[in-house]
DNA sequence: GTCTATATTTGGATAGAC
DNA sequence: GTCTATCCAAATATAGAC
């Protein structure tokens, strides 16, 4: 008789726990600020105990790396699935507001994926590797546009973040800086490619 | 006789005190993290037990409140005594070199005044009127420049707070970013305003 | 896998003697 | 103004029974 759950069956309702807890922790995280994340708050929204979190996180960091994975990977997942236009200029700004919809639909994923905000917290290497290629998409957006060079694209991720980083600290779920979104890109390729119709 | 200490001996000693305390906690929160200034902690700093801090400020976040202050009231005096350029487009290249110099050469201090990560703290109106007063300055700077608008100065700030902290928050210490501080400069006023010369 | 019990640390803040 | 003595609350994490 085969009285023993099976090993994959195990496996797969771990993860589904996993899973609940983390859905849980963006719960929380979202309505009491990052910071107000602990181990018995989040066991009482899961309906366990505190100590019973540690089967399946070995850490609050761990739960952090986690929410920082997630997020990563549904970025990624919504930059993949985006259909751009064939010009790049367009494309770009596509690129751009799809990234600034996904940051202002959820500051609290924006302050962990963005700002260091979180006392000691710093992504784990494979959690990270997820967030470099969040960075590629953006080089090959501006690449296709006619930007190549590092100080270019050190200067876009300034001039996006910095509208950003302007909206979410100063007035978060309005518009007033991000609303200059398509200035600030027109005004950045400007001073970025070199125009080649129009050389009179 | 006269056996009591005169009032305005006492006030002078309890400002001398308070400015110690003040000078510690900068200290510290330099040393390990804004995060990390506890009343125990500061108390030891100064050779004072956690509760006599108490005499000083009326809590942990009244000190924060100082320290803002202190920042900003410092800045001020750096801005007032700034000589400025005859030429308004020179003069903006300045004070903008000199803010950013202002927030690179200390850190902890650009986090308190300029991040919003410190938990629970914000600025009493008293010392955020300090605040504002630093931003009119910017904008003073602007509108002798020729930008006068509002949607300009946000576009400005954002620039510069975007070179800012993508240098603070991925490379503290260097220039990869607050080296394109003049380009971006550059950039801005060429779309900002309207060149009255070269007319052709 | 979940619980009870507990260790351990750390924090902010107050009361009252001196 | 400074101290001792506390209070109170909250946090992360471990040990071991079931």
């Amino acid at each position: 008789m085969k009285g023993a759950t099976r090993p994959d069956r195990r496996h797969r309702r771990h993860e589904a726990t996993r899973r609940e807890i983390l859905d849980a922790a963006w719960s929380i995280a979202r309505e009491e600020g990052l910071t107000a994340l602990s181990m018995r708050h989040l066991a009482r929204a899961v309906g366990m105990e505190a100590q019973s979190l540690y089967t399946y996180f070995p850490s609050k960091h761990a739960i952090y790396d986690a929410m920082f994975a997630d997020g990563n990977a549904h970025l990624l997942g919504l930059q993949s699935s985006l259909e751009l236009d064939a010009d790049p200029v367009v494309a770009l700004h596509q690129a751009a507001h799809q990234f600034v919809e996904f940051c202002t639909s959820d500051p609290t994923r924006y302050q962990l994926l963005f700002q260091r905000t979180v006392p000691g917290f710093e992504p784990s290497s494979e959690s990270y590797a997820l967030a470099r290629k969040v960075l590629d998409f953006a080089s090959e957006r501006l690449a296709a546009a006619g930007v190549a060079d590092q100080t270019a694209l050190d200067l876009y991720t300034a001039l996006v973040s910095g509208l950003l980083n302007q909206q979410m600290s100063n007035e978060p779920g309005g518009d007033r800086w991000i609303r200059h979104l398509d200035r600030a890109l027109d005004m950045y390729l400007r001073e970025t490619t070199t125009d080649r119709h129009e050389p009179t």
